[in-house]
RNA sequence: GCGCCCGUAGCUCAGUGGACAGAGCGUCGGCCUCCGGAGCCGAAAGUCGAAGGUUCGACUCCUUCCGGGCGUACCA
């Protein structure tokens, strides 16, 4: 039975060595060419001898051996003493242990752990980085600009910018491009809305009011274009809001833009050209149901007005022009427009060519302790990001924003992210941050003055600490690869835990290891630092 | 009706097929002559919404159903 049992997984894996192989060797290596980094490196020697695609590394079980398991051997149904010999054949592997049904424990040796933080220490910023990658455009909050930034769209910002921070890090040339749909009826409504207010008069049923719109009102005279003036002022509060969140912008476009010069209608003529579209009740309709969308869309409707789609055709051919790859952050309300632009990819032949993510997020749901936080858009009484900001501080609200998975809803509790306790994790971080400084402060030395060399030799305790530093870089390719920034939130909570643990068992000034043990901390202390800085946070020196 | 997301410990949530399901908060119980106690250690707590299926193996994939959110415009 087992015999038969081997043959048949044996021919599977050739079955499945044939499906991957191919787009494993388009991936192309690589991913560092750095010496130390023994997790990639021991990754990467393991996708090679499987032909699996992107296998995962986990932590042994209690009671079994080894820093870093796998079951790749299982998965891709090669023999595992076959695999355990090849990881045996790395520097940095000092054996490994085949258990159960076929899983591989990996024990790294000490060398290899100990010129992981001397990677760290040589140059902390680039540790976990990667090599020069092609240009990515980021699209994120593009609100139009008729109020306030609500507290979603802090989310998007916050999703956006962090991911985008990972992206730069990963190596790739990033651009943050805020689009702005200043036309169509809501502007006109807004226009509408000043004047009303202007003139005493009822602002319209669907108007914008509340205590901005009397300050925009106030603000302008009567004589100028209402719409496209109110609109530029709003669009400066939410650049000054961004900005307190620490989100800036490498470009604005304008959807008017794009309608004066003409390129809503060169692409429309192109997609008639390619029999994209056709007439019907007096509108221009895209086939977009022929690429997957469960309905056609209209482009031009029967009044003669452009779409909204047909304006983000245009924009979105604009941006495939520019860069390699696409990144929008949308709330997740809008998902119906998601098919409809994929359609619309696929119908230019984009598709296959130009890498385009969208990441929905799910809505924010503010508390303050138990109490829901009404966030209701009538008569204004919304809570503004701006507020929030000005209630817990940037760090928090970026921290607390990327707590959760983008497809989950969000609890954001005002109580919680103001208290200053260990019960709030960004606090929890930014402690353990602080902390280690002022260890350095006490003996008199900065950071500086640790250098690779104090290096020397790492105990049990420290292992620990190590392994869990060495992963810092693996954790970034899968925050790029997932679009999923919320993993680093999870990993420092983690990291500021393993240090405590660490500094609670383990003496240091004044102990025979001083010296190596200063230097963990430091490379430490960077890891944090780096990963708070990827999140927008600040690493305060003291608190 | 149809589509997308979610349903995991009292609460908020991690867990992109693998070895006995995890964290934080909350609850209960320990630890300060000592480098920041804004810290550490331990305990109790789960039929992973339900039922089928695929697999050597399912919280994870498929189908159906039940709950909740969002969307289903010639609005943005």
């Amino acid at each position: 039975m087992d015999g038969c049992w081997l043959i048949l997984t044996g021919l599977f894996s050739i079955y499945l060595f044939l499906q991957k192989g191919n787009s494993t060797l388009l991936r192309g290596s690589g991913v560092t060419g750095k010496k130390s980094m023994y997790e990639l490196k021991i990754k990467e020697k393991i996708e090679q001898v499987t032909g699996l695609d992107d296998i995962k590394l986990t932590v042994p079980p209690p009671g079994f051996s080894g820093d870093l398991s796998s079951n790749a051997a299982l998965a891709s149904g090669i023999v595992p003493q076959k695999l355990a010999e090849e990881l045996n054949g790395l520097d940095e592997v000092e054996k490994t242990d085949i258990a159960g049904p076929g899983f591989i424990n990996i024990t790294i040796n000490g060398k290899a752990l100990e010129d992981e933080i001397k990677e760290i220490l040589s140059s902390p910023a680039l540790y976990g980085g990667g090599e020069k990658k092609g240009k990515v455009l980021f699209e994120m909050v593009s609100s139009n600009p008729t109020g306030p930034l609500h507290i979603g769209h802090g989310r998007g910002a916050a999703i956006g910018d962090s991911l985008a921070r990972i992206f730069e890090k990963l190596g790739y040339d990033v651009f943050r491009e805020y689009y702005v749909n200043d036309t169509g009826n809501q502007m006109q409504l807004l226009g509408e809305s000043v004047r009303c207010i202007q003139q005493g008069k009822e602002v319209p049923e669907n108007g914008y009011r509340g205590d901005y719109m009397k300050q925009i009102a106030a603000g302008l005279t009567s004589s100028e274009d209402l719409s496209k003036a109110a609109g530029e002022k709003i669009l400066g509060m939410h650049f000054e809001t961004l900005n307190k969140f620490a989100v800036e912008y490498s470009s604005t476009v304008y959807e008017s833009d794009f309608i004066r010069a003409k390129k809503v209608e060169d692409v429309i003529e192109e997609m008639k050209k390619r029999d994209l579209t056709y007439e019907k009740d007096g509108a221009l309709w895209f086939r977009s149901s022929s690429f997957n969308d469960d309905a056609d869309r209209v482009l031009i409707k029967k009044d003669g007005e452009l779409t909204y789609f047909a304006s983000d055709c245009a924009y979105h051919i604009d941006k495939a022009q520019r860069a390699e790859r696409l990144v929008n952050i949308w709330g997740a309300d809008h998902h119906g427009y998601v098919e409809r632009l994929r359609a619309f990819f696929k119908a230019f032949g984009y598709a296959g060519k130009k890498r385009m993510d969208i990441v929905l997020y799910q809505l924010v749901d503010l508390k303050r302790g138990s109490e829901k936080v009404s966030m209701s858009t009538r008569a204004g009484e919304f809570v503004t990001l701006d507020e929030v900001l000005d209630e817990v501080g940037k760090d928090a609200a970026r921290f607390f924003m990327l707590m959760r998975s983008s497809d989950a809803p969000l609890e954001f509790d005002l109580e919680l992210a103001k208290e200053e306790s260990s019960k709030n994790p960004v606090y929890y971080v930014q402690y353990s941050h602080a902390r280690i400084c002022s260890i350095f402060r006490k003996k008199g030395i900065s950071f500086e003055d640790i250098s690779p060399s104090d290096v020397q030799g790492l105990g049990n305790e420290e292992r620990e600490i190590v392994k869990f530093l060495a992963h810092y870089p693996v954790l970034l390719q899968k925050c790029l690869q997932l679009d999923a920034p919320h993993l680093l939130t999870d990993y420092l909570r983690q990291s500021a835990s393993a240090f405590h643990k660490y500094y609670d068992t383990v003496r240091v000034i004044g102990s025979k290891q001083e010296r190596q043990r200063l230097a963990l901390l430091r490379a430490v202390k960077e890891i944090i630092k780096d990963a708070l800085g990827l999140l927008g946070v600040s690493a305060p020196e003291k608190m």
